[in-house]
DNA sequence: AATGTCAATATTGTTCAACAATATTTCCGT
DNA sequence: ACGGAAATATTGTTGAACAATATTGACATT
């Protein structure tokens, strides 16, 4: 189960065990990551990490400042509005393309189902999981590969944000019925409405997101 | 005039040498690039090249082989066809949304007098040139940061493409006064129209690049 | 106490040399 | 011509070194 990806280099190996601590919160924003702290902690040596942290930064979670070395990033009302206007343009018009046979949509539903049980047993966690995993499903149904894994880097840079709050999971629990009504949309040939019902979903869920961020203290 | 990105770490002036090298053609897709040759014809060391050809690959301009090294990447159908399905996505939404007093208008119209001119001039390559250039300002009408950096590496990519043709440039010509049709609606305040047009526009252009490919020789 | 200066220290930026692990080539016997 | 083993070259990764820059701390001045 655990797929360590032992083929690959050692730089993109390394970067995918930083980027699991920077979403899940166990690296803060603004937090500074000394090269010689972390070759240490990995047990590698510095030019691989600095390899692995060239990888991240392009990924937009980490920061680079010359001769100062690399921070997480501080995710920023600026970066969450452009975030939402890139999730708008892509799952919106992934939907809206859509086509009901689409082995994505298999997928769509069972996190649906997954959701709707993790939020009745007040499992939040869960539901922010499933919820990951049906928005993951729609850029699917675009077919295409660069799509996905583009979606993929504005997640994990959304995760950052989410971070920052204070009760983050509680955010995405009202969500699970639309996901359905969204789900049942496509399911039912109708994929504008299932975009246009998207679009109402996301610029709720960008509003609720701005909202908490707002009366979160310090962006330092 | 010429920015050298002086002040960016090595790396990343490198990854910008090399890239332009790509997508002029001077590097053919499916060469290998020895560390060794590179690391001596920039003068740099093998670590800060290592570095350099990460950030490429993972802009899929690189392709890497374990303990075989890195390749130009070969452009294939399956990626034209991916980067089109990507562009009918981005630009036509971007158009969809278009606003008729955005900047970017006024830069995709200036785009669209160069072409123009150049194509009276039977300048191919300034007709390619001024076709990117529109292109990306329609993407600029999103208004999103990372929308753009996307589209940048998008952009390289299908150029890489157009490296395999024979005659490249040509292809770009028919399509100056489709650029003006756009425009055109744009700042009629017809965004629907304007996407529409610019999905024909696309549709065109995926299956002129893919006959156009279909009779280049080697994929190898 | 607050501030500015300058040396001492730590960190990053980059290079170089080394070696293990893996590919590629060369050479040789059949 | 062919298969296979030895020789060679390349990548993967490390460690140390040093210059350049940033941070810290001590000290003197106001």
């Amino acid at each position: 189960m655990t797929e360590d990806g032992d083929g690959l280099p050692l730089a993109d190996r390394l970067a995918r065990r930083i980027r699991a601590l920077l979403i899940s919160g166990e690296l803060s924003p603004g937090q500074r990551l000394s090269e010689a702290a972390f070759s240490e902690r990995f047990d590698v040596s510095r030019n691989s990490l600095r390899e692995a942290f060239r990888l991240l930064t392009k990924d937009g979670l980490l920061r680079h400042e010359a001769n100062r070395g690399v921070f997480v990033a501080v995710p920023s009302m600026a970066s969450v509005i452009d975030i939402y206007r890139v999730r708008r343009m892509l799952e919106c018009g992934a939907l809206r393309q859509a086509w009901p046979q689409h082995p994505a949509i298999r997928v769509m539903r069972e996190a649906v189902g997954k959701g709707r049980q993790a939020r009745d047993e007040g499992d939040w966690r869960g539901v922010g999981s499933a919820n990951m995993i049906f928005h993951a499903a729609v850029i699917d149904l675009s077919d295409s590969a660069r799509l996905t894994e583009f979606y993929e880097r504005i997640s994990a840079e959304l995760r950052l944000s989410f971070g920052l709050l204070n009760d983050p999971e509680h955010l995405h629990a009202p969500f699970v019925d639309m996901n359905d009504t969204i789900a049942t949309l496509v399911e039912e040939d109708r994929p504008l409405d299932a975009a246009a019902q998207m679009e109402t979903y996301l610029n709720l869920a960008e509003r609720t997101m701005l909202k908490a961020l707002e009366r979160v203290p310090q962006h330092a």
